[in-house]
DNA sequence: CATCGGGATTGATCTACATCAAGGAAGTTG
DNA sequence: CAACTTCCTTGATGTAGATCAATCCCGATG
């Protein structure tokens, strides 16, 4: 919380500032466009755990992730859940041309997102085709990233989930790319046990006993409860399920 | 195969004639960009089981269902293998920006496809921004397929994902608007169970029994081994363990 | 018309994960 | 520094769906 009300006054001042500007929505925008952009632009900050919208509200935004983990999920009328998105740094969320929200978005951890007011964004999309086409690209990545998704939901065992997640995040978490010194990464989990079961497909106890398996086998090393090294990547990989090459390149 | 080939014949002559005229990649095209598209389309049909393009492979072209339904599906090493897309009449097939196809595309009937040389087309994406604009929406869509799938597959039990699939059928299936008679629905399964088993993340066997408890039950009614009727659609919903409102609205 | 072969069904058994239940660690609140 | 809270761990038991195995159905093929 402190944290990201301190980063909201640095960005805030200016677009050139954002770390949006370098990956997100308006990574090919010229000057002018970018100005546009500043006008309809807002930064909110949400502590961990906190709710952004729930499914079924108006949502007159669309955003982009600047810090933080933000997440989407679906909520059956008997309570069972599953997550369906996960939304790093640079992420985009909302969609243009839907008034609300389909998915509960929570902040997983203190989150800052870069909010653009929904019309004027929309306006802007079709004066500037390449805000569309960088959107388009995203969200073709955000299709496969559901689908490699979904064939962990249908066939994988909850170990492989369980790598899985583990090497997902260890990929896309840019802060360890610091930490890998001895070809050992370590990065703080930033997700509970229960959002963990989530985004897998399973309940939090079997989250939990199988990050005690691993941990037992030497596959992963723990620090308290989140922080997380993995001593050996590629022998991490070979739990996944997943092919050993594919992912990684292309 | 028959009805295919003569299918083919009718709309290669002009592309007025062809259906995703009106509802895929060129429906909001002006005359001189149909023409533009016509000079680079061409058609292929498909028998039902065989194979379009495995995984890896290069894929020259990008394709619109014109006929027939086709499946994306992912494989891992030891064969088990998860269906990630389900594409009817309409639907579009490959991405802009990218060379080999993710997936293994099968047709899962005998299937038409309307295919574009990718290159020339990926040229006019960038003349013409309504094209990218729909396929926007197409893949925004497509999106949100896959996170209702990712919640079938992680959260329901096999008698829900059964009925969900049929509903998903029975409401995409378009030859069926006409037999809505007394409220009753019947289509010919386009699936086979072994191709269900890959949809719904179980084994073909589960299928078979689920699919043979509901008709026990009298929530839908056989005729051979794939012509389905559901004599009342509400009662089939209530199985899915969907909201009963949400999904038909909006 | 017998044989074949690719679905589909059904039964018997096994097991991975869920469910139910009881603590434990670590932060924080009065 | 006790008493909560929140998150996590671990154990005992139950069960939905997987696995293994037979059999059936039905259109195709010689």
């Amino acid at each position: 919380m402190t944290r990201a009300t301190s980063t909201l006054k640095t960005y805030n001042q200016d677009c050139s500032d954002c770390p949006i500007r370098h990956r997100a929505v308006c990574a090919r925008c010229e000057s002018d466009e970018l100005e546009q952009l500043e006008q309809i632009k807002y930064y909110r900050s949400f502590e961990a755990g906190q709710t952004v919208v729930w499914a079924g509200d108006t949502m007159d935004f669309v955003a982009s992730v600047v810090t933080g983990i933000a997440t989407l999920s679906q909520t059956m009328e008997d309570g069972r859940r599953q997550m369906v998105g996960l939304l790093l740094p640079s992420d985009f969320i909302g969609r243009p041309g839907r008034s609300t929200s389909a998915y509960d978005v929570t902040a997983a951890t203190d989150t800052v997102m870069c909010c653009f007011r929904k019309k004027p964004f929309e306006d802007m999309m079709l004066r500037t085709p390449h805000i569309g086409q960088r959107l388009l690209e995203m969200t073709l990545d955000e299709l496969d990233a559901a689908r490699e998704w979904m064939l962990l939901l249908g066939r994988k065992t909850a170990r492989e989930k369980i790598s899985s997640l583990l090497t997902i995040i260890a990929r896309r978490d840019a802060s360890l790319q610091l930490t890998m010194t001895d070809g050992s990464l370590s990065f703080d989990l930033p997700l509970t046990r229960e959002a963990m079961s989530e985004y897998l497909g399973l309940t939090l106890e079997t989250v939990s006993r199988q990050m005690s398996s691993l941990r037992k086998e030497g596959l992963i090393v723990t620090e308290g409860k989140r922080h997380i090294t993995i001593p050996d990547f590629d022998r991490l990989l070979e739990e996944t399920g997943d092919d050993s090459d594919g992912g990684f390149l292309m």
